[in-house]
DNA sequence: CACACTTACGATATTCGTAAGGATT
DNA sequence: AATCCTTACGAATATCGTAAGTGTG
C-alpha cells in the first residue's frame, strides 16, 4: 500500500478526537472525504482500525496497535522534513572552507563574520593553508570550497575567478627604491631580497616573471609577519600581493606597486565539478563573491596614503 | 507536504541505482512518471535532492541528508505495516480468555489445542475461574472473551449463547438411585448430598429448582475432583453438568440424567459491547463456536454406556 | 428528528504512459 | 547515433465537495 503522511495525520487526529466530523475539520477536508481517507487506510492495512457505532468512534485492537506506531512514524517524518527545511533555510548546516593564508588574515574574517551573523546556525570549518593543499582538501571531499590560486587543474574540479591581485614592493623607507613612485621587475634584481617559501604562489609568479634573471636572496621564510619584521629592520626588500599589504602598514615601511604586464596573482573559487554544493556552502560562496576583494585601485591608494 | 511511502521508495531506489531509467523499472513506472515523482518529492522538501548531469545522477548534500533518514523511515513504515499484517493474518497476537473451570478441564483443551496448531504465533492467556470473575475479567478489559453462565448483565457486555448443558446425577453404583433410569429433582432430597461452593453455577441452579425444599448437605467442596472422590467412596451423591461428566467415568460411579423442565446450565460467550474483538480474539471465538459442546444427547449416551 | 457516518455522483486534480525535445558523449 | 533526463499532452484514475441515504438514541 501507499502509506502517506496524510493517512497518518488523519488517523492520529481521528484517534484523538474520536469523531469524524471534528477530525475532518481539523484536516481541512469535508467529512465524506475524510471518511474515504480513513477507509482507504483501513483497506490498505487490510484491517478495520476504528469501530464505528452510530454514536461513538473508537479504536479497534488493530487500531490501537497501529496507533502505537503511527504517532512515532508521523513525528519521525515531520522531524526529517523539518531537518531538511532547516538546512534549506540555512538555519543549520556546515561548510568546510580552505583558503590561502593571505586571504585568511586580512579579507576573510570580515566575510566570515558577516556570514556567521547572518546564519548563526551554520558551522564553518576553515583551513588556512597553501594553494595546493587547499585544492587537495576540496578534491578529496574534506572541504566544500577552496579559495586558492589555480594550478593546472584536472577536470574533476571546477574553477571560477574570484579576483586578481597585483603585487607590491615592500621596503624600508630609507631604501633607495622608496624614492621611486612605481617599480618594474628588473628594479628588484641585486637588492637583497626576502623570499617566501618556494611553494608560495607569490614566489612562483616572481620567478617566472624575472626568468632568467637571478635574484639576490638573503632569506627564505614561511610567514608574512617575518617578512614584515625583516623589511622593517631593513634586512632586505620583498614583494607581496596587494591583499596582504595590511601587514606592512607601519611607519618605517613603504609600499610601491610593481608594474608589469600580466603580473597578477589570480584567486579562484574551486569546487568539485559535477557535484552540487550544499545550501550552506552555496550561501558562503555567494557571500564570498558578493564581498570579493576590490580590484587593485582602492587598496593601493589607501595603503600608500596611510600612516 | 504529503510524503508517501512511494516517494520514499522511489528516492531510495534512485539513490542506490543512480539512474532514472533503471529505478523507474524497479518501481514499475514509466521513466517520465518516475521523474515526476522525484520532482514532486524535491518540490515538497523544497530542495534538489539529486544532481542530474546528462550522464550521471547523484545525491546532492541535501539528498545525502535525506537519504540518512529516508531508508530508516521506509523500513519503519514497512515494519509497522508488516506488524499489522501479521496480526490480521493471525501470525501474531494475543487473546485473553476467561472460562468456567468445568469447561477448562474437559472441552476447552481440545479447542485450544486446535487453535494453537492453526495459529502458532498467537499467545493465549486462560483464566479458569467462576462465572462472576470471568465476567469481571472481560468487563475490566483484562480479558477479551469469557465463557461463563450469564448473570443479570448490564449493557456494557454483549452476550451470546454458546450451548446449554443438562445436569446429571452422579452416585455410587450401589446407591439406591442407581436403579433408576432417570432422575427427577425431588428424588434428590434427603439423600446425603455433596455440594459445590455456594457461588458455583450448578448449586445456584439446583437450589432455585428445589426451593423451598431443603437438601441434605453433607459436604461443601470447591473442586469437582473432590466430588468425584466422595461419590466413589459413597459418601454422598451429587449433581453435575453434562460437560463435566468425564470426571466421573469410573467403575463404581453411575451417572443418570436429571430430568426437569428448564433445568439447563446455559453457557454464554461474553464480550464487551460496542468494542470490536481483535482478529486473534475473533478467530478464537469463531473456533469456540464452531467446536461448541454438542447438545445433550450425544455425551449422555456415551457416558452412560462407557465402563 | 437530530446526529453522525456512509454512499452516490458529478466536477476537479492528479497521475499515467506515449511521444517529442534537449543535452551530452 | 546513442543515451538519458525532461517536457508536452491526452487519457485514465483518484480525490474532492455537495447531497442523499442509513441507522440509532
Amino acid at each position: 500500500m501507499n502509506l502517506s503522511s496524510r493517512h497518518l495525520r488523519a488517523f492520529v487526529v481521528l484517534s484523538e478526537l474520536r469523531n469524524f466530523t471534528k477530525a475532518s475539520e481539523k484536516c481541512h477536508l469535508s467529512q465524506p472525504a475524510f471518511s474515504a481517507l480513513i477507509q482507504q487506510l483501513e483497506s490498505g492495512v487490510n484491517a478495520r482500525l476504528f469501530h464505528r457505532d452510530t454514536r461513538n468512534v473508537q479504536l479497534t485492537p488493530e487500531g490501537q496497535l497501529f496507533a502505537e506506531s503511527a504517532e512515532r512514524l508521523l513525528r519521525d517524518m515531520d522531524n526529517v522534513l523539518e531537518n531538511i527545511s532547516d538546512h534549506v533555510e540555512r538555519r543549520k548546516g556546515r561548510v568546510a572552507l580552505a583558503a590561502l593564508p593571505s586571504l585568511c588574515a586580512g579579507w576573510l574574517p570580515g566575510v566570515l563574520g558577516e556570514f556567521r551573523a547572518r546564519y548563526p546556525g551554520i558551522d564553518i570549518s576553515l583551513t588556512d593553508t597553501l594553494s595546493d593543499q587547499c585544492i587537495d582538501i576540496v578534491r578529496s571531499g574534506k572541504g566544500d570550497l577552496a579559495l586558492a590560486s589555480s594550478p593546472p587543474h584536472q577536470g574533476d574540479l571546477s574553477t571560477q575567478l574570484l579576483c586578481s591581485d597585483g603585487f607590491h614592493l615592500v621596503c624600508h623607507k630609507d631604501h633607495p627604491l622608496a624614492l621611486q613612485k612605481s617599480i618594474s621587475p628588473k628594479d628588484l634584481v641585486r637588492h637583497p631580497f626576502i623570499h617566501m617559501s618556494r611553494s608560495s604562489s607569490v614566489r612562483q609568479h616572481l620567478e617566472a616573471l624575472l626568468h632568467p634573471l637571478q635574484m639576490n636572496t638573503v632569506l627564505e621564510v614561511a610567514q608574512l609577519a617575518t617578512v614584515m619584521g625583516m623589511v622593517e629592520g631593513n634586512v632586505g626588500i620583498s614583494v607581496v600581493p596587494a591583499l596582504t599589504l595590511f601587514h606592512f602598514e607601519r611607519p618605517n615601511i613603504v609600499t610601491r606597486p610593481l608594474i608589469a604586464p600580466g603580473l597578477k596573482r589570480e584567486i579562484y573559487i574551486i569546487t568539485r565539478a559535477g557535484e552540487s554544493l550544499s545550501v550552506a556552502a552555496q550561501a558562503l560562496m555567494d557571500l564570498v563573491i558578493q564581498r570579493r576583494p576590490q580590484e587593485p585601485r582602492a587598496p593601493r591608494r589607501r595603503t600608500s596614503r596611510q600612516r
